[in-house]
DNA sequence: CCTGTTCGGGTTATATAGTAACAGAACCCT
DNA sequence: AGGGTTCTGTTACTATATAACCCGAACAGG
């Protein structure tokens, strides 16, 4: 089986759903834009923008870090992945596809393996409203909110 | 008046404050080190570590990248000081000498004002609760947290 | 006193992360 | 053809963080 968070089947089952969601908001994803993210969705990890440089280096020898910068600045801003602030690396978004939040960032929480690497993403509802109200208690306008705990993965626990 | 968080009577204090946890703990506050946490606790805003050096310098012409650094990790195992991860920049603990939580580092949330940069902290139960209970939700054992909302200010948003 | 050890800090070099600025290609529209 | 927009290539640079090594002060045990 191939390497990553799927099979290859499942990556192109991804892929295809970024292609046809960036078709409805009226954005290109090009070649590039796909190639880098598909090196996001086949790791089993995040990323760093120069880990995501040099493979894909493999594939377009000239790249260097404004091409994966600026694809990644695309992805961001349609939300096909998000950036894991305490790691400097990106993730694929888990949701994205699952029309509930076709297009865009939603509200998402991290949950780092500070033994094994692995990344978690959820989206619980409760810290996103605890959140909003803290926030609204300080008269604090809240936007997009990073949330990254560190601790151990359940397997790692054991 | 002074700038900073506070008169230089009020940093004073916050700096005899310092000691004494770092006595009780059996850590030195050396010169270097409380020099740093003087550099932070005067600013307005989260500093990185590069305009600390800066800052510095002027004390201690010989500072290099390291000289900082290495206080900062200690401040930060003391809970003196917390990193913002998302501006990779350095605040004073505000709860820092109020006994409830001498020592060690706290759960505590950031409120990023994207206009002026203010950085607010918080320490909301709610928020620390609902993302216990999300991550245990997981099977994962919770950890330090980074939580940091952006958004604006109430000063800001009027 | 000598000696091993720990800790803090100086110094140099390097690694990692991110951006600015400009040029060219491709495409669409008139 | 001309002129706009979008995307990518290319060069150079800035910003952030750490590795490795050395040295001196402080201290403990012999
Ligand atoms: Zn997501
Ligand atoms: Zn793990
Ligand atoms: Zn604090
Ligand atoms: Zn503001």
């Amino acid at each position: 089986m191939a390497s990553g968070q799927g099979s290859a089947a499942v990556m192109e089952r991804r892929l295809a759903a970024a292609e046809g969601q960036c078709i409805r908001a009226g954005v290109q994803l090009t070649e590039l834009r796909r190639q880098v993210l598909a090196l996001v969705l086949q790791a089993e990890q995040p990323l760093g923008a120069y880990a995501l440089l040099d493979r894909l280096k493999e594939q377009r020898p000239g790249a260097a870090p404004p091409t994966v910068y600026r694809a990644l600045d695309f992805l961001l801003e349609q939300g096909l992945i998000h950036k894991v602030e305490r790691l400097n690396a990106f993730v694929g978004c888990v949701g994205a596809g699952h029309d509930h939040h076709a297009g865009h960032q939603h509200a998402h929480q991290f949950l780092i393996c500070g033994q094994c690497g692995q990344t978690t993403e959820i989206s619980d509802p409760a810290v996103t409203r605890a959140l909003a109200e803290a926030a609204a208690r300080s008269g604090f306008q809240a936007g997009h909110a990073v949330v990254e705990v560190e601790g151990r993965c359940a397997a790692c626990a054991a």
